[in-house]
DNA sequence: ACGACGGTTCGAGAGCTGTCGAACATCGGA
DNA sequence: TCCGATGTTCGACAGCTCTCGAACCGTCGT
């Protein structure tokens, strides 16, 4: 088998287990990197937790409706739910995406 | 003194604060009121809780750069911080207004 | 001056969140 | 077949979050 995990559909998804989802750096960090990227296994991330702490923020993602896994042999691929999620939330991942740092002009 | 609260700098604020202060349904709330009407009083948002709890929701959303406050006599006019808004996050306010509540086509 | 009204602040409690180490499961290569 | 690599799951724990009641502070009428 090589589907397994089951996704939230994202009709069924209220914008605020999504604003939490995209609330915490490390899950934000993966979030951009698959918008650049299309797909990446979980280890590589460099989220700088360990293995058990980056699964639990993975869930978080996959259940918010973010995020979709392919499964291959050992690897476990991550990638955005892109178009769905423009779909039921327009614009809110790109203006995410768009976000700039704080404190880019110290003045 | 009418003034008296101080407020972050928009830039100072990070993403992760303002993703935050909006996964809370009574925030959104506050957030989706103040969207079409620029002002009210923070007694009447009718959020369904106390006025304790009510009053720290105000607080994360100021502190987050979300909301002003304006105190006129002994009324707390609660506003959005729109433009400042718009500025440092754009189209993020607009796509979390435009949202949808969730399991809108039960199909 | 007094009391009602509008809000904030202060503790405190229940529950959720992020984090970890350890144990487990699977796949792939030697 | 056995072992290393890749991820998940399971407690456990510290810290944060939401919630409340009670106390407090200003303002406005009376």
């Amino acid at each position: 088998m090589t589907e397994g995990t089951e996704y939230p559909r994202l009709e069924d998804v209220e914008l605020t287990t999504v604003m939490h989802a995209l609330s915490d750096p490390a899950r934000l960090h993966v979030v951009r990197v698959l918008a650049e990227e299309e797909e990446r296994p979980c280890g590589n991330f460099a989220l700088g937790v360990t293995k058990a702490t980056a699964s639990h923020h993975y869930k978080v993602l996959r259940e918010a409706g973010i995020t979709r896994k392919r499964v291959e042999g050992a690897r476990h691929y991550l990638q955005l739910r892109r178009e769905e999620l423009d779909a039921r939330f327009p614009g809110l991942l790109d203006a995410v995406l768009a976000a700039e740092p704080a404190g880019v002009v110290p003045r």
